[in-house]
DNA sequence: TCAATCTCCGACTAAAATACTCTTGACTAA
DNA sequence: TTAGTCAAGAGTATTTTAGTCGGAGATTGA
């Protein structure tokens, strides 16, 4: 629980691959393949070609054309890309619960009018959505990545 | 993904209901059993059994004897339960991927060293765990929850 | 043109995690 | 003694996730 899924995992170092390939100091921005990442990161080719794909649907990537040379490029650049859209392309909506997207109401939930934890849960969601779309590709392409966050998530002035 | 289980679920909404009977203004802070949580929120009774029984062994709760009469208590104020004690008791350690928890190294990842985008999501780890603990059973009680954290995380500042 | 290489898509199977059940036992209050 | 309760382990069913397979169509280079 609160794993990412593998999926999610190929296409964050997917994406971190392409963008450290494009910003290549060889000055020779280049298209890169399914089967190049798969390679380097010993990902099954087939999974990783369906991740991409989904990708290349929800338009974070674009295929450059099919056949040989063909790739895929970052559409945007990773500074644009957040972490939340990359797994929302991969999973569908975020929501820490079945009723997050029914808006308003949660009449499909077994709890009905007895649960009491709906909307607390839907606080704590959106402050792990926010951190997530806080954070992009460019966040994750270097090691150190100072994150001021931290600091600002002390405990005791989490609630108010 | 970044889905609380059904378990999880039940844990919230027992301890919750658990924390709502105990300050009750009847002032007669009671013992609650089993039974009258999984009516209450139409939970399986043995699979809440077994949440209940989870929870105990990791001292958030404890059993007040067996029997009739029996029941669970809180071992806590509400304030000093936080929502990742119980997810961990329920789930386990909690991590983002699977070599969260191996310090040091990720020996045991298929990525090895190619693996660009632990430490990056290592962070994004550790701020999802303070939010987490950051909140207790008390945070839960009320509807209306006031999340002053939730004006920190805006994406501008996230990031350094 | 033709073969190789690639994207794209959908259906499929396998494995693993989750949700839930059953059974047995021990304890306790009435 | 009986009924109500917690405790614990084994077992089953369902759902989700991971990974595979096969085929269609596009593009390139020889």
């Amino acid at each position: 629980m609160l794993k990412f899924s593998k999926k999610a995992d190929y296409a964050l170092l997917a994406l971190q691959y392409m963008a450290v390939v494009q910003s290549g100091v060889d000055a020779d921005p280049r298209v890169v393949n399914t089967k190049e990442i798969a390679e380097e990161h010993h990902i099954p080719l087939e999974l990783l070609a369906k991740v991409l794909q989904t990708l290349a649907r929800h338009q974070l990537i674009e295929s450059h054309h099919n056949g040989p040379k063909g790739g895929y490029v970052l559409a945007h650049a990773p500074g644009d890309i957040t972490i939340a859209q990359v797994l929302e392309a991969i999973e569908g909506p975020l929501g820490l619960t079945d009723c997050s997207h029914e808006k308003g109401d949660h009449s499909q939930c077994e709890q009905m009018s007895r649960c009491n934890i709906r909307t607390p849960l839907l606080k704590i969601q959106d402050s792990i959505f926010q951190l997530l779309n806080g954070m992009s590709i460019e966040d994750i392409l270097v090691e150190e990545t100072p994150l001021i966050i931290v600091e600002s998530l002390k405990p005791q002035g989490v609630i108010s």
